[in-house]
DNA sequence: TGAAAATAGTTTAAGCCTAAACTAATTTTC
DNA sequence: GAAAATTAGTTTAGGCTTAAACTATTTTCA
């Protein structure tokens, strides 16, 4: 997948565009992801710098944050877009590091309750404060105007994305 | 990383606003990576169902495609925001299946080009035109208007982005 | 009620990816 | 021109990720 364009590339796409390709929509897609890729690997290394944890076992901590009572290992591998098998690993690392606990429910002994420890909810509320301060940081040159636009028209994509998704 | 909100949190978490606070921001930052991973674990899964082939490959070709005398492997990291070790194992994989092929410079013996092959070529055209209307598809119920302001903004974010890591 | 289907989670094999340490070659600098 | 620094690329160890096959349990339904 292309990163990064130069302008003079930009320009001479432009110029070859003919009738049934979609030159400009892959054009946005790179973009997109280049600028996901660019944020995503800033945070990456700053969370590893400042705390020694990484984005998976962050995003797992955030997603517990929320749920005081805990989740399923099932629940935290829809809500991170992860696979199952994923998860396992994940919890399985963190279980040993006494971030979380995991406990067999009751009522159906297949199903699994994983939560944050006291330490776990410590340690994510340090990080979860520079973690806010370094988006805002990185999303500083836009306009309010320009950021509240982007938020709409990005949840119009994410909605035309899944549609296009769901009828394959 | 938070990849989904409900529209009732939404509207909890916009009115619990205070100074100091980037709820707003994080959430547009959620929204981008949410709407980066569904498209992306998409085309990863129809790259290989149609083509057994997998994005980090499919990437490396595209990029090799647009420079018919090849690459350096510096380049080739440089353009996949990828570190250098990483595109010595793709070159690797990619050589054993004959879709590229690597030879040392004569001026500098530190330094390879990679280039793709006939065979390279020809995988690479099959997909890339359907790579494109895949994309295309997923992009489709935004309007042109709304489609070349977002191509805009996410350029605004990008340039906003690469600001503040190169600050830090 | 009991067989079949569905669900929750784990395991396995393989690829992707990184940081750090390394080798080899080239360039800089004194 | 030789030591030092830089550059290109590889290797290594370990974590992340997936699909597919699997186990155990629960639910469905005939």
């Amino acid at each position: 997948m292309e990163l990064e364009h130069s302008a003079a590339l930009d320009a001479e796409t432009k110029i070859a565009e003919a009738p049934g390709d979609h030159k400009a929509e892959l054009r946005l897609w790179l973009r997109l992801l280049a600028t996901n890729t660019l944020i995503e690997t800033e945070i990456r290394r700053r969370l590893r710098e400042r705390f020694e944890v990484t984005l998976p076992r962050f995003d797992l901590m955030a997603q517990l944050e929320r749920k005081p009572h805990g989740m399923t290992l099932g629940e935290l591998s829809q809500r991170m877009m992860v696979t199952n098998g994923n998860v396992t690993g994940l919890v399985d690392r963190l279980l040993a590091e006494e971030i979380v606990t995991r406990r067999q429910q009751k009522s159906d002994r297949r199903s699994h309750i994983v939560s944050l420890t006291e330490k776990g909810r410590r340690q994510f509320a340090r990080m979860a404060k520079e973690h806010e301060d370094w988006i805002a940081g990185m999303f500083g040159e836009l306009s309010q105007n320009e950021f509240s636009t982007l938020t709409k028209l990005l949840g119009k994509l994410k909605t035309s994305v899944r549609g296009a998704i769901a009828q394959n």
